[in-house]
DNA sequence: TCAAATTAGTTAGTGAGGTGAAGGAACTAG
DNA sequence: CTAGTTCCTTCACCTCACTAACTAATTTGA
C-alpha cells in the first residue's frame, strides 16, 4: 500500500517539522543551533578532530573553525594539538561546557515535558510505543560509530 | 511521574530534532525553509495580508516583504491591494505556486515514505497510533483559525 | 474639517552564519 | 630532498534574519 504510506509520511512529516520548530523556539541559549549541536557532538564523540566534527555536522571546514573559536572563547571546550600529528587539533568539552549543555537540554526538555503532562496515560503509552520506531527512523543509515 | 515524563520528553525531543533535520536535508527546492513555509501558509489561509502572514510565520515584517517579493517574482503568488484599505496588500498563490508547492511536499514525503516502507506492519501501526498524539502536541495552543 | 495618532508596509543598515578559493604548516612517498 | 597531500585557517563574499526609521493611508476627535 504505497498510498497509505504516503499519507502517513505526509502527516508525520508535518507534525515532526512543526514540533521541531516549537522546540527550537524554546532554545534561549544565546547560541545558534549549529553551535549547540556541535558542542553536543563534541561531548558525545570524545576528543574529536575539527575535520571529523565538520563532517558530522555536515558543514564546511571554515564554519567549524569559527564555531570552535566561539566555543573556546566561551570556555565550553578546549583544543589540544594532536601529539603525533601537529596539523590536527582535537577538541573536548570542559566541565563548564558539559554543565551548560545540560541546562540547554533541560530547558527544551522541560517545555516538552510540561506538554506531556497534559496528555492522558493512554496517549503517553502510545508515544512510548512509537518512540523506538521514531528513533529507528531518525537514525542515520551509516555513521554508527 | 515527572521523572518518567522527563525521560520520555528527552528521547522524543532528540528523535524529533534529528528527523526534522533529515527531512530538511531532502529539501532541494532552491528556496529556504521560511519561503516554502510562507507559501504553504498563503495557500492554506486564502488571500492573506502581509501582516497576518508575518504573524503566522512568527517573523518580522521586513522579512515578509522580502519573502513575498521573491515569491512574486517567481510567479508563485500574486499581490493585490485591498479594495477598502489601500495600505494593505493581500497575497494568494497562483496555480503555478500550488503546483510547485505540491512537488516540494512530495519530494520530502517521498523520502520519508521510502523509509516507512522499510518498517514492518507492526511498527507502522505503532506510528499510526501515535500520530494523533504528535499532532496534538505540535498544534499551537492558540491560532486555531 | 483637519491635525494628531495609528496602522501597513517598505527601505536601510547590521549581524549571524554559511560558502568556496587560496594558502601555510605538517606530514608522507618517492 | 623534493613533490604532493592533508588539516586547518584566512579572506572575500553571500544569504537571511533582525531592528530602527521612514512613507503612505486611514482613523480619531476637538
Amino acid at each position: 500500500m504505497p498510498d497509505e504510506n504516503d499519507h502517513l509520511a505526509s502527516r508525520l512529516r508535518f507534525s515532526v517539522a512543526r514540533l521541531a520548530r516549537l522546540l527550537r523556539q524554546q532554545d534561549q541559549s544565546g547560541y545558534g543551533p549549529t553551535v549547540v549541536a556541535a558542542l553536543a557532538t563534541v561531548e558525545r564523540h570524545g576528543p574529536i578532530t575539527l575535520g571529523e566534527l565538520a563532517a558530522r555536522e555536515q558543514v564546511a571546514p571554515p564554519t567549524i573553525t569559527k564555531v570552535v573559536e566561539k566555543l573556546e572563547t566561551a570556555g565550553l571546550l578546549t583544543r589540544a594539538t594532536d601529539s603525533t600529528d601537529r596539523r590536527v587539533s582535537r577538541v573536548t568539552v570542559t566541565a563548564k561546557g558539559a554543565r551548560r549543555l545540560e541546562t540547554f537540554r533541560s530547558r527544551r526538555t522541560e517545555w516538552l515535558s510540561a506538554r506531556l503532562d497534559d496528555l492522558d496515560a493512554d496517549d503517553r503509552a502510545r508515544l512510548v510505543d512509537a518512540l523506538a520506531v521514531l528513533e529507528r527512523l531518525s537514525a542515520l543509515p551509516e555513521l554508527s560509530a
